[in-house]
DNA sequence: TTACGTGCAAACTTTTTGCCTAGAC
DNA sequence: GTCTAGGCAAAAAGTTTGCACGTAA
């Protein structure tokens, strides 16, 4: 695999990022730094990684899959609005994957967890 | 909500499935009762019944939307390696919401979790 | 110099929308 | 008879691919 300029900005992007992004997110933020990047760029370099294991792919509740680096392991609470997200601190998943391995087999490593809803914020401005 | 009978069998279909199908799926399998079902029509009477809450609309980790009986909400085991994947019907969230709301004070609506690990073939494999 | 990476445009897939007719109430 | 539902076709949105050129090794 070669070291490209933007194919590091790619992957350096993803692991920024607090939690799950989009080829399309990416994209956006790269387009100053780099403004001839092509959207497809940003595409193959994701499926790249995600191959090569070096970021997760997942499917976002809104149909676009997301990017995430593999060492984020916090969980969000983000709005459907506005965007914004508040981190958790808890995660109620590590008493049920034992069970899970147990029942199913697999050794489970990792788990990405988001949580949507409207915020506080949102709410009352909706009023 | 008007009670005709492509909308029934729409119901109907996805009730009947194990598991969640995506639209393109039961319009498949309405093809032969009836012919000139229009797949837009399969869309538009999935969107409403997930708006009205009869049926819970989720992504796959195929990137399609996939619809399932309201008491069938799920998640999925993703191996990391193969890729293959399994669905769970447990879900540690549903209490948690609730004390999360309580919290960060927003209403949350719908939540996305994947676990990922290594699937008995695998780790059988790698020896 | 060779092969891999990238930009651009076009293709593809899945989902949504507009418009007009058909059918439920 | 009125108003929702549905068929058809086209449009959107997201993602992938082919090709020619650029660039890392």
């Amino acid at each position: 695999m070669k070291n490209t300029q933007r194919r590091a900005a790619i992957l350096a992007e993803v692991s920024a990022s607090q939690g799950p992004v989009s080829a399309e997110e990416i994209f956006q933020r790269l387009q100053e730094r780099f403004p001839t990047l092509a959207l497809s760029t940003v595409y193959r370099n994701l499926e790249r990684f995600a191959e090569d294991g070096l970021v997760e792919k997942e499917t976002s509740p809104d149909g676009v899959f997301r990017y995430a680096g593999k060492d984020d392991h916090g969980h969000y609470l983000v709005c459907t609005q506005c965007h914004s997200r508040v981190r958790l601190h808890e995660c109620p998943l590590s008493a049920m994957e034992e069970k899970l391995e147990e029942e199913t087999g697999f050794s489970i490593d990792r788990h990405q967890l988001t949580l949507y809803g409207i915020c506080p914020a949102c709410k009352e401005r909706e009023k």
